[in-house]
DNA sequence: GTCTATATAATGATAGAC
DNA sequence: GTCTATCATTATATAGAC
């Protein structure tokens, strides 16, 4: 996306536009006219080339959302996170703007980031597997469970990134925009629980067991593990 | 809130319907004109009460944040972490309205919902402070850091309940309510993270390390542990 | 393809009676 | 305190000229 120049169609320019606005200032938020003027283009324009608001929408959750899920090259390799990670933190501006979007786009009710969400459950499940098998990640019982744990915590920096930007004290440029620094001052604290936990021994997890087994069973199949004698108890 | 029966002020209606509303379709596509219709009186009143639209949602941030961030009794006791797992196990309808709200208030912009994360940071912050004294939680050498990562870990279920839902086939009553199925899915595969890790050894914190020690270390000063050397490695 | 002008609907807010 | 009626503004979307 905003590839570079703005030698770019004029529905492109719109639709880049609608982009940025959208992400910035939400959906409701943003109306026909600002995308329009961002764009350099007439309101009326704008409608022409999509048909109403909610048909911006969409090609702009396409664009964003559909091609980010597809992309999904990581590999349960630690090569593969010391890329990640020097790639973004060397280009950071080129994926603020769709970083914003789907933060809109998780926090709205959206069919195209219902998908984006699960491709990144999926992905990391694949990455778990791989990870098992190549001992470096641990064998879960339940890894479907443990990959949206897993999911849910990553995507939480960039829904929460304002926030947490300004726990951290880190400069925020503009509201919702995450920036480089906040992933220089996470990822080391956070990998480090990956790597060596967070508890020292088992007794908030049996604590938590027990509340658990005090409630009634049920309307929860199909959903959790097949074999629910089998989880691991107290290792650490 | 909602204080078990319709026994309110007309006032305190009014602003548990914008809470409701609010929560479930956001502050911009919430009107004026619906919260009335909720609380049963004239669109007039509700200006008439709070003087603009404005003027009631920070009355309703008020309500549920400061309320909310005022709370924080958890310790770093694992009975109270049963008892809290059990609290919204029994009563998880009475948690609904303000679950949906503050979602909605961490997404948008605003100085109520800046305090309360800001508020649960610090809880978390104190938690482990007491934990690693206790001996229950790892000795961190950022304790700072490491707060902001659990808390954000923590809200990114309330963030992304209804993703998660979906991702582990919880049926999902309202689009972004989060019922007690979740938790009950959720918790064990999370604290089993938090207690037995989630990698076998060390070389993604390894990876990661020299990714970011290739970058410049300017301006990050101030929010990094102090003596970077003595951090532990390799446990699980 | 792109514009100006305008229709139509919905919104936040006000005035004033009761 | 609560209402009805209404204003002023803003929004999406259309019509039709260029």
């Amino acid at each position: 996306m905003r590839s570079t120049a703005e030698d770019l169609t004029t529905r492109a320019r719109i639709r880049d536009a609608a982009i940025g606005l959208f992400g910035r200032e939400g959906f409701a938020r943003a109306t026909v006219r600002s995308v329009a003027a961002e764009a350099g283009v007439s309101p009326a324009l704008v409608i022409h080339h999509f048909g109403s608001k909610a048909g911006l929408r969409e090609v702009c959750d396409h664009h964003v959302l559909a091609q980010t899920a597809s992309q999904g090259h990581e590999k349960a390799d630690p090569r593969a996170t010391r890329l990640l990670i020097q790639d973004y933190l060397n280009n950071p501006r080129q994926y603020a703007d769709e970083i914003a979007y789907i933060r809109r786009a998780l926090g709205d009710e959206s069919d195209a980031a219902d998908a984006f969400f699960d491709g990144v459950v999926s992905q990391t499940e694949d990455i778990i597997h791989t990870g098992i098998k190549a001992g470096t990640i641990r064998a879960f019982d339940n890894v479907r469970a443990t990959a949206v744990v897993i999911a849910s915590n990553s995507l939480s920096m960039l829904m929460l990134g304002r926030h947490v930007s300004r726990a951290l004290g880190t400069p925020v440029l503009e509201p919702h925009r995450i920036g480089p620094e906040l992933l220089r001052h996470l990822t080391l604290p956070a990998l480090d629980i990956y790597t060596n936990g967070f508890y020292t021994d088992s007794r908030f997890l049996d604590a938590a067991r027990e509340a658990l087994q005090q409630q009634q069973p049920s309307t929860t199949e199909g959903s959790m593990p097949r074999d629910p004698g089998n989880r691991r108890r107290g290792v650490a």
